[in-house]
DNA sequence: ACCTGAACACCGTTCAAGT
DNA sequence: ACCTGAACACCGTTCAAGT
């Protein structure tokens, strides 16, 4: 660690760590302004750098993109992992507080979860470590959901990885329309409250176990 | 309706309805080859007219885009509506099917359901017809759960707002989640599947209440 | 009325040239 | 090594001009 000093080179600098300048100065445009009002000449302009400096620090825009995603999926999986172990340190429930966490990053960070859950997402194949930091996110749900199974016997008969979808789908879905103003003006207080209601329904349909539903006709097998 | 016929005028035109063209156009554009490659200029030319022909009939490009989405607001709730109606003349669950409706309407019509809940879903207030179309096919929804509350008293302690909120974050998170390919290489069978168990897990949870979970600390009051 | 062509103010990206 | 300025091929949008 302290052992590679990086020598500063005899040219002049604008800035000591431009590469991470840049993707600060991409967060906070796009918070301020929206995705779609990111540009590179308004980025060069923001750090008094010429708007072709980038192409020294990334191969091109979408590449920032997917460094503001990789930047923004590691405070995530923190943020989900401290989440779930200060539950098990208190016996709360997991895997509700990871989904109030969830959400609590995604309306916190709106700038790095559009850019994780956006184009860059699509696009994940060029970006493996995009791929392997969103798979580690998710993990940390898997986990806790295949513990829960294993301690409490809760949703024991059920695959934990579509469990783990169907939380996931829950959370994302809660957390894009709250960023979109769909769940009403209720402010920030509504999300949590609507995600923890979440959890608690998904659980004890869990605990109860699933009788057939009424008419069901395709798949009785 | 035959009533009134347009009379062709004697310019001549390139198109009859130059405006269903252009949406069309794109449509398919969005889906070919995404949204960012959607370029008035293309349009133009694929419709043989001039890429400025396009500003006798739409105020801008995010105009064109509020009509695509207002569009796609109608099928959807045309889709949900049926789905429904279908569902309760078999005896099945009118939510569960919905929920099904619901996402096989966003991957059949990806272009729509992205133009739907994208850009132009956020700044729905310049397009007052797109909020009221949201509003209606959201409506649909909750009054399938308000239905469901009389009838078979199940969620009945419960505020159906709250209620239709999370099943629309569900059923909108498989959606999108699908869309991006991170439900695993399942297909399009997966999706349905993971809809229905999300329906089911929910509706069992409803029917057998909310015992507190373990060590909620915060919220007894 | 409807459409066109040129023009304007923007983009991302490339590249030879500077230090 | 790192940065710059000019240049290129695109955008959306405006507007005077055509029919």
């Amino acid at each position: 660690m302290a052992a590679t000093v990086r020598r500063k080179p005899k040219g002049a600098y604008h800035h000591p760590d431009l590469e991470g300048a840049l993707t600060a100065a991409a967060v906070r445009t796009i918070r301020e302004r929206g995705v779609d009002a990111l540009t590179l000449r308004d980025i060069g302009a923001q750090l008094g750098v010429s708007r072709t400096a980038i192409y020294r620090h990334f191969k091109d825009k979408s590449a920032l993109l997917a460094q503001v995603a990789l930047e923004g999926f590691r405070m995530f999986r923190h943020a989900l992992t401290s989440a779930a172990d200060e539950a098990r340190a208190r016996a709360a429930d997991p895997i509700e507080e990871m989904g109030v966490a969830y959400v609590g990053f995604a309306l916190e960070n709106q700038s790095h979860y559009r850019t994780m859950f956006g184009d860059a997402f699509e696009c994940a194949e060029e970006y493996p470590g995009l791929a392997a930091e969103g798979g580690a996110a998710f993990d940390v749900l898997l986990g806790a959901i295949t513990e829960e199974q294993a301690v409490s016997g809760i949703g024991a008969g059920f695959d934990p990885l579509e469990l783990a979808h169907i939380f996931w789908a829950g959370v994302h879905g809660i957390a894009t329309l709250a960023m979109a103003g769909q769940l009403g003006p209720g402010g920030k207080g509504k999300p949590e409250q609507l995600c923890r209601l979440q959890a608690r329904i998904l659980r004890a349909g869990l605990r109860a176990g699933l009788n057939p539903a009424p008419g069901t006709a395709s798949d009785a097998r």
